[in-house]
DNA sequence: CGGGACGTTGACGGTCGTCAAAATTAGTGG
DNA sequence: CCACTAATTTTGACGACCGTCAACGTCCCG
């Protein structure tokens, strides 16, 4: 067994529990395998694909930290998601056969390249494979619409909680700080993706500093109070 | 041949070049026939599915129009899309085997209903079938971001704008008028979607007609210069 | 025909966007 | 390693957009 074979083996992947290979049996994840054609590293500002690019592969998160966004012809732009090691990026490519948006790297990044056209003959094999692939898909449509709540209904501070709630929540299951973190992103992206300015993002993020509650120098965020940022978002819970 | 089996016979079904069947071969097209395991109707203002029920089942619309939303435990409200006919509702429920929204019909309707799991193990045989639905949660995903867009970046006149135009181009694609159309929602329901309150969508008829771009009267809606709310959407095309 | 849901319009105020300037940090090349 | 420039962030002042509250009008359904 060579070095590269055991370099893009999901068998082997400390991601397993978190990624693709989630829930699969030891002989399933040995057949996933042999879908991960190749791993693809990337620099910080790179994109992993753009908007108009043909699609043909799902792409797994190895490690760092991704956005994608939409660029309209007037040049609106819109940050639709931040994506983070075990997640899947390349989902709105399917539809039309071409990516609707572009992925960039915010950080160094790795990511293990998914051939779509292997992947669906595959879990034509393994219903396991094939109901997690739908998994993945409606968790996307699911997360989606609890954007869309939060763009819709909530006011600037209810969204930058809600937003770092969200983030520190992901990072902890990915075995990270509950109440530490290095924004990857800046303000501006922010902004984008919670439907206000940069610098109302960042009159919001000095706002909860004064309260007490986090404590922001640049991109590192230390919350300090869990149940304060909790309140935020939804001051009263049924 | 009975009246019944005719009638859930998506291979009769006057809908197939926009539902499920879309680009199916006719021996495919009779093989989902069987998935399709009945028909229900609808009242306006009945619940197809509640957030937290079970999930087993797709429904694939054959009239009527639906709202799905999101309600939270401190009463906020989210209307996360209508639906009409040819349209898929319940993608959300297969990530936790649990509904996670409303869907709520706004008209006397009714839905094929299509057990998931049947589905599944059709598509697993029909790699065009796989691939179809793989489509259909592409596009929603891509839908929603495109609403994303729309909270994120529009103010009211060009969320409107392009609500109506949205509304007017499926319908189109359905047969009806491109200039004419009947909204089956509340003013408040669109300001839930759209991320404003009723008064604001009222105001802002009001002010389309001002301008002479389009006709109201309560929830018949005529439009009388495409290209200028094109033009309010979207002012510099590239 | 009457009551309730829905829609319209007006006045006012708050939230957040806009514009501007300064401070801090990051990146680059010598 | 340091100097220099660009990028990012912070903060303030001001105003626009839209939410809030209220009153009135209209439509639909029983």
């Amino acid at each position: 067994m060579d070095t590269h074979s055991i370099k893009v083996a999901c068998s082997n992947c400390n991601l397993r529990e978190l990624c693709l290979p989630m829930g699969l049996s030891e002989q399933e994840l040995s057949q996933l395998d042999s879908v991960v054609a190749s791993r693809r590293r990337l620099k910080r500002g790179q994109a992993l694909f753009n908007n108009g690019e043909k699609f043909s592969s799902l792409y797994a998160i190895r490690s760092g930290f991704f956005k994608t966004c939409l660029t309209t012809s007037d040049g609106r732009d819109q940050v639709t998601g931040f994506q983070m090691m075990g997640e899947i990026l390349g989902l709105d490519g399917i539809v039309h056969d071409r990516h609707t948006c572009d992925a960039v790297a915010l950080e160094d990044a790795e990511v293990c390249v998914l051939p779509f056209q292997h992947l669906e003959q595959l879990s034509r094999e393994f219903s396991a494979l094939q109901h997690h692939i739908h998994k993945i898909m409606s968790r996307e449509i699911v997360r989606d619409h609890g954007v869309m709540l939060l763009l819709g209904s909530m006011r600037a501070e209810e969204r930058l909680a809600a937003f770092l709630l969200n983030l520190v929540q992901r990072l902890h299951a990915r075995g990270f700080s509950q109440s530490e973190l290095i924004l990857r992103m800046t303000r501006e992206e922010i902004g984008s993706y919670l439907g206000m300015k940069l610098e109302t993002v960042s009159r919001t993020f000095s706002k909860f500093m004064e309260d007490g509650i986090i404590q922001v120098k640049q991109r590192y965020v230390q919350i300090k109070d869990t149940d304060a940022l909790a309140r935020i978002v939804n001051p009263h819970p049924a």
